[in-house]
Parts: C-alpha cells; sequence; structure tokens
DNA sequence: ACTTATTTGTTCGTATGTATG
DNA sequence: TCATACATACGAACAAATAAG
C-alpha cells in the first residue's frame, strides 16, 4: 500500500536542515537587510519555509553561533553583526583542547599579531598620523605609570596594537588580529602562562615602535615589534620546555 | 501567592541555552577527547545536563556551526575537526552581503593571503626543501600547459600556495590562508570577478618566486609575491571603479 | 501597578529516516 | 527480513522576557 502519499503539492524534499539556514540566509540577502535589522518572527518562518518551530530554531541557532543573526529574547531576532566571534570561540576550544602541545596554538597566535604589524610595517608607518602618534604614546605613558603602581596594562597594550592594526583600514586584519588577542587572553591563563614579568622590556620595545614610525624608519619600526614580541615568545617557549600543567 | 516555588531540590538555575553548549564543551575537555571521538547519545545528555531533548540539539547545532562537534545522521555525534569553515561561512556571507562595497571584502582577503606570504619570506625561504622546490616547479609547469589548452589552473594554483604557506609550519596561518581562498572563490563570481586573463603575468609571477627562493634571496621572493598579486588586486580595482554588479 | 499582546525559550510526545547487525 | 539504536522532524503546550496600553 502506498502509505501517506501527499495529494497535490509535491514538495520535492522534506527541506532539509542545511537547507531551512540557507533559505533564511538567502531572504536576508533578497531582502537587502543589514545588521541589526528585524527578521521575520520564528512563526512567520515556519509558515514561509514551510516547517516546523523546532528546525527553524534549530537553524536560527546555527546563524547565530556564526553571528549571522542575533536573536533577543522576548523581542525578535536581528541581523547579527557579522563579527568573528565564532572564529574566537573556536579557536580558544581548540587552544583548551589542544592534544599534544597547548603552547604550539599559544605561540601560533602570538605569530599571526606579530606578522600583521611587521609584515605591514611600510604600511602602517605611511597612514599613522601625528594625532595617532601622540595617541599612541600616550598609551605607552600609561602603560608606563601603571606599570610602576603594579598594575597590569593590558588594556592600553591592547589599544595600543588595535590602532597600530586600524591604521591598515582593512577590517578583515583588525578583526583577526583582535580575535587572536581575545584567544590568547582566554587560552593563555589556562595553561599559567604569565606575561607580566618582563613589563619594561615590553614597554621600551612600545616606545622603539612609536620612535621609529615617527621617523619613518620601516626597518626600524619592524624590528622594534620583533622585539616586542620577543618576550611573548619566550615565554611560551619555556612554558614549552618545562612542560607541566595539565590543569 | 508564591508561586510553583520548587520545593526540594533547589537548582540555580534552569540550565539555560548558553549552559548547555558550555556544559557539552567541559564534557569534551573533562574526559579528554579528540577529534572523531563518540561524544554520548542526545538522550544521554538529556539525562546529564537534566533538560529536554530540543534544547539538547539546539546546544548540539551551535557547537556543529563552529565544527567543535560533528553529527552523522543516524550514527552518533563525535567531536568536530575544529576547523574553520565556520570563519569560511561567515566571511562568505559577510562578502554576499556587503553594504556598500562588496569588492572591499575581496580586496582584505587578497591582502592578507599576500601578507601570510610576502610578510614571511624569509621563513618561508629558509624552510622550504629541495624537494618542496621541485614540486612547486611541476605545479608551475601544470599550470602553463593547461593555460596553453585553454584550462582553467587554479586547483594548481591553490596547491602552490598552500605549499609555501605549509613551510610555516603555523597550522593557524595555514588555515587562516586557505579561508581565505575558499571565500574568495565563493564571492568573487557572484560580483562578476574574472581573473583568468592575465595568466600569463600570473604564471610568470610564480616561476620567478620559485627562482628567488631556490636562490634564498628573500627580497626578490617578496617582490615577486607582490607583482603576483599584483594582477588580482588590478582586477578588483577595476570592478570596484565600474561598479555595476547588482546581481 | 496591572494587564495584555507579542516573541523567544523550553518541554514533551510521537512519528520518520538512517545505519548496524 | 527484522530488530535495535540513533538522529531528524513535527506539533502542541507552557514558561519567560519584553513592550505597549
Amino acid at each position: 500500500v502506498a502509505r501517506t502519499e501527499v495529494p497535490s503539492t509535491r514538495r520535492e524534499r522534506p527541506a532539509r536542515s542545511q537547507d531551512v539556514t540557507e533559505g533564511i540566509k538567502q531572504y536576508i540577502l533578497d531582502n537587502r537587510l543589514r545588521p541589526g535589522d528585524l527578521l521575520p518572527t520564528e512563526s512567520e518562518l515556519c509558515a514561509s519555509l514551510g516547517i516546523s518551530r523546532s528546525s527553524v530554531r534549530e537553524a536560527i541557532k546555527t546563524l547565530d553561533a556564526l553571528d549571522i543573526v542575533e536573536v533577543r529574547h522576548g523581542h525578535g531576532t536581528y541581523v547579527g553583526r557579522l563579527s568573528l566571534s565564532a572564529l574566537v570561540e573556536g579557536l580558544t576550544f581548540r587552544g583548551l583542547l589542544s592534544p599534544d602541545d597547548e603552547f604550539a596554538v599559544l605561540a601560533e597566535l602570538v605569530e599571526v599579531r606579530e606578522l600583521f604589524e611587521r609584515g605591514m610595517a611600510d604600511r602602517i608607518i605611511g597612514a599613522l598620523g601625528a594625532d595617532d602618534l601622540a595617541t599612541l604614546d600616550e598609551l605607552i605613558d600609561q602603560m608606563a605609570s601603571r606599570s610602576d603602581a603594579g598594575l597590569e596594562f593590558s588594556a592600553a597594550d591592547q589599544r595600543f596594537h588595535a590602532l597600530l592594526v586600524e591604521a591598515l583600514h582593512n577590517d578583515l586584519i583588525r578583526q583577526l588580529s583582535a580575535a587572536c588577542w581575545d584567544v590568547y587572553v582566554i587560552v593563555a591563563p589556562h595553561l599559567e602562562i604569565v606575561t607580566h614579568e618582563d613589563e619594561k622590556e615590553t614597554i621600551d620595545a612600545h616606545r622603539r615602535i612609536v620612535t621609529a614610525a615617527a621617523a619613518g624608519d620601516v626597518d626600524a619600526f619592524a624590528a622594534a615589534v620583533g622585539e616586542h614580541y620577543a618576550p611573548v615568545r619566550r615565554r611560551i617557549a619555556e612554558a614549552r620546555q618545562s612542560g607541566a600543567h595539565r590543569r
């Protein structure tokens, strides 16, 4: 006996899970929606796509993980900011899980950040204005004073490097660099890596970076960036040697 | 009247959606699972986390999007490969959506790939062995013969650059570079960007790259890489100028 | 302060599709 | 062919958050 043959509207397929996420993405594209714009309600999407609410919700969960949509409870679903939050989550988990050598992940993160600044030395120098240099100097002063007071200065440090990378006007590099920083900050503590001991060396390197930038000396800039990351690389290498961490 | 105060087992919280994904991630970490390892069934996770099936499924969908888990229908849920597939999906969508200037996204992708090779010239040259150089030469020959036959050679091109980046032994850079390539291949056709016209120029640049690498000439290598990406940058700039695309 | 409507969050029950043996 | 285990999908109901009157 032919069982439950749908009479008229012959649907090709019951709309697989992937098709649903694709459908929602297509809706956003077709309607030229922008980050922050409101999407139809879940019920409307059910009707529109011809599937159950559970399936719609699962698809939304997928898109939410990619920051393609953003859900606000009791409010609605919006187009997401399209950030690299998924990259941060993925890399963070990889860092926490990493089988053989957790420190390799950290070393790679640092290497990428260094590359963004060292490999783009000429472009960064060319793009930095007098006001930028002044801001960078201020940030270094903040670091120095906080260091003297025995405080951390990671916030100013982060701002410093963000400013360098922002000068490139490459949003992808900016976000990738920020993501590497974010992941490092989350993973490093788990491996008992401490970096605020070579504070003086770090701050001096920052000063040399700004000096080289002000002088327009590309090679000196690149060298200073390399020296800046040296202590971090050293700590990671030391920790990798000594081994024992396993929380 | 106090309504529905749970009597005895005072649960701190009813386990929010985010806590569920966190719980599953924690399970993987606690049990030292590796990519490919089998996770408990959905039912078991329900019982273990004290929540319903739907919630577990939504959490799994989130983790699946990040490639932290991988679901095989009728088979089970496994620890994922922790690839950067989420980055590819996110960037691709960003490229397709990009509000003002879709070409800016492409230009940024290319800039990152170029940076990986140009900014790491010394490291790449130092790491390339004689066998690597031979393989690179073979790939160029493939490109040339396919070009003469009027065929595309993107596959050999991709292998060529993958080989360069692999020499760095930095898995993060390798995957980021591959991700940029993947996104470009998906997004570029939508914007009617064609790059297989300056084929001769491209292939010549590849030869100069290998020659410089064989000679150990860092500057020449970096210059050749720059020249290699020049036609791509030019096409994107042209398309950006002329504007009209909007499919 | 209270109510109501809207929308997402969560749960349960049931049926279906898929792979293994 | 049958049975089992698992993921997939659906629908209805209720809970919780938010906004507006």
